[in-house]
DNA sequence: ATATTTTGAGCGAACGATCGTTCGTTGTAA
DNA sequence: TTACAACGAACGATCGTTCGCTCAAAATAT
C-alpha cells in the first residue's frame, strides 16, 4: 500500500521532469536520457514505468483533463450567466497566456496530427470545453440574454479559436519581439457583440 | 547563365521534396536523408546547396510569402468592400482547410516557439496579412458599413485567428475521427455580427 | 580555333554523437 | 525465498555534418 504511493508519487515525478524537458526542447528534441537525467532516476528505471517515449507524452496529454477541470466548474454556473461568460473567457485567456501552456499544446498537437490516438486523447479534452461552453450559451439563449445561434456548439468553438488564437499569438509575440495587437478586452467585446440578442 | 538557371530549379527542386517529407513526417522526424533521397541528390550535394537542415526550413517559411500575394491583392480592392471581406474570408478558409498548408503551419510555428529568426520570418509575414485586412476594415469603417472598431488592426486578428481555428479544428477532426461543428458560413455570420454598426 | 587551367556541382563514405530500447544484474523490502 | 524497483552498459539505428574526391563545363591563355 505504502509502495503503490510511492511507486505513484515517482512515476509522477518523472511525468512534471519529462514535461519540463518537453517545454524547454520539444518533444522530439527530447531524448529519454534527458528525461531520466532531469528526474535523477536511472535510464532502466525510466523503462520499468514507462513502455516507451510515446507513453510518457500520452500520459501527459491525459493529466491534461484535470487542469480543465476548473474551468468545467466554473462553465456549470447557471446564475449571472453573462458574468460567468465573461469570467471564463478572462481566466482561460489568462491560463492560455502563459507560454509553457501554449507550448504544451503546441507539442501535443504536433504529434496529434500524425498520432491517431493523441488526436483522439486531444480532441476528447477539448469537447468537454466545448461543450460545456455550449451549454451554458445554450441557457444564455433560453433566458433571452444571447441571440439565437444556429449552433452553441459552433458558437462555442469560435469563442475557443478567439482565445486560443491570443494564446499563440501572445507566445509568438514573445519570441519574434513584436507585440501582439490583441487584447483580452477587445476579444470580450468581439465575443458579447457577437452574442448580442 | 543558363547555369544558374539551371542551379535554381534544382534547388527549388530540392526545396518542394523538402516540402513533401516535412508534411510527411513533421520537420525533427526528417532526416537530410530523406530530403536527399526524395529529391534523387546526394547527400553532399545537397550541403552545396544549403548550409543546414534549418536553412532548409527557413527558405520554405520565406516561400510561403509568396503563397499569400494572391490573398493581399484580394484584400486591396476597395469596391463592395462586404463582399471583398467576405470573398476574402471563404477563399482564406478554403486554402487553410488542406491539411498540409494547416500541417507546414505547423512544422513552422512549432519551430518558431524556439528559434528567434524563424519566429520573425513567421510574423513578418502573417503582419502582411494582418495590416491589409485592417486596412480594409478601416475603410469600411469610414464608409459606414462597419462598426467603430476600437483597433482595426486587433480586430483582423482576431477574424485570422477564427479562421486559423477553423483550419486546426478541420485538420485534428480529420485524424481523431471526430466532425467540427465549425463551418465557414457561421463564422461569416459571426463575423459580420461582430462588425456591424 | 585550340589547348590549358580553374571552377564548383555532384558524390558517398565516414565521423562522432545521440537516438529509443533492451537486458542481465543488483539490492532491498515483502 | 520471492518480487521487483533500480541500475547502467550495450545494441543497432540514425542523426546532422564533413571531407576528399571526380569530372564536365566555363574561363582563360595560346
Amino acid at each position: 500500500m505504502n509502495k503503490k504511493i510511492a511507486l505513484e508519487e515517482r512515476k509522477s515525478h518523472i511525468l512534471q521532469s519529462a514535461l519540463a524537458c518537453f517545454l524547454e526542447k520539444g518533444f522530439n528534441q527530447t531524448g529519454i536520457r534527458d528525461i531520466a537525467k532531469r528526474a535523477e532516476v536511472s535510464l532502466g528505471n525510466l523503462y520499468n514505468h514507462f513502455a516507451s517515449k510515446r507513453m510518457v507524452l500520452i500520459e501527459i496529454a491525459k493529466l491534461e483533463k484535470e487542469e480543465l477541470q476548473p474551468f468545467l466548474q466554473q462553465l456549470s454556473q447557471r446564475e449571472n450567466i453573462e458574468a460567468v461568460l465573461e469570467t471564463f473567457i478572462r481566466t482561460y485567456a489568462d491560463y492560455v497566456s502563459d507560454p509553457d501552456d501554449i507550448r504544451l499544446m503546441m507539442e501535443i498537437i504536433g504529434e496529434a496530427i500524425r498520432d491517431d490516438e493523441i488526436a483522439a486523447l486531444f480532441t476528447e479534452n477539448e469537447t468537454l470545453v466545448i461543450d460545456q461552453l455550449a451549454q451554458l450559451l445554450a441557457a444564455g439563449q433560453e433566458q433571452g440574454l444571447f441571440a439565437l445561434i444556429d449552433s452553441p456548439q459552433s458558437h462555442s468553438c469560435m469563442i475557443l479559436d478567439l482565445i486560443d488564437g491570443l494564446g499563440f499569438r501572445q507566445a509568438l509575440a514573445v519570441q519574434s519581439d513584436t507585440p501582439s495587437p490583441v487584447n483580452v478586452d477587445s476579444l470580450i467585446k468581439l465575443i458579447f457583440k457577437s452574442l448580442k440578442p
